[in-house]
DNA sequence: TCATCAATTAGATGCTTGTCGAAATATCAA
DNA sequence: TTGATATTTCGACAAGCATCTAATTGATGA
């Protein structure tokens, strides 16, 4: 499960510990070109699409995602044995928020 | 050095390295921490003073500096023996703009 | 010059993490 | 039910990193 509140739940508010998982998840260059793939799309993107552009395993691709998960960056919808990815765009624009109080 | 041209010279523009050497930069509490520090002053900080205010040795701090200050979200100021630091806002922000394209 | 103080570097250690293959789980179709 | 496909979990390994102490460099003042 992800570490922020469901999407459509108001306004994002992150505490220090979500802050820290976001930064965590930015911070792999994988991760950012998987976020980078998911926002592209308006439609979810789908986890064996994502999978054939990127060279590395299931088993790896799965664990980013769950990182992505956790930090909430990512909305997971699960609809029989496929998954599908969203970005979160609220809560990337609450950590930049972060960001801009330095 | 930084991995960033130096302030004062023109809008600032980051490439994946960058992007990268940032993400990880922030993504550790204690160099957050950091920045929080060193952007709360108008003044640049004293690493002394730096020093004073955070549970690590000298030789982790120095570490930590030279993260942020190669990632470009520091500038460095040395006079004698002594070093002070600036937040670089500037490139602070190229970076939320790239968070932004997502 | 010499002693002192600020900061950096070197080297070591333990923890975290990105990666994989293999095994497990879950869903769907025949 | 059986087999095939999608995804996750497990266990292991190597690389990276935060941290420390000790040694080093560099500047200042007596």
């Amino acid at each position: 499960m992800s570490a922020v509140k469901r999407a459509g739940a108001g306004p994002v508010t992150l505490n220090e510990e979500q802050v820290h998982l976001i930064a965590k998840a930015l911070a792999d260059p994988r991760r950012l070109e998987l976020l980078r793939q998911i926002g592209s799309c308006t439609k979810p993107a789908q986890c064996a699409e994502i999978k054939d552009c990127h060279p590395v395993s299931a088993a790896t691709l799965s664990h980013h995602m769950k990182e992505l998960e956790t930090a909430g960056l990512v909305q997971v919808m699960r609809e029989g044995k496929f998954v599908s990815y969203l970005l979160r765009r609220d809560v990337l624009h609450a950590y930049m928020e972060q960001l801009a109080k330095l």
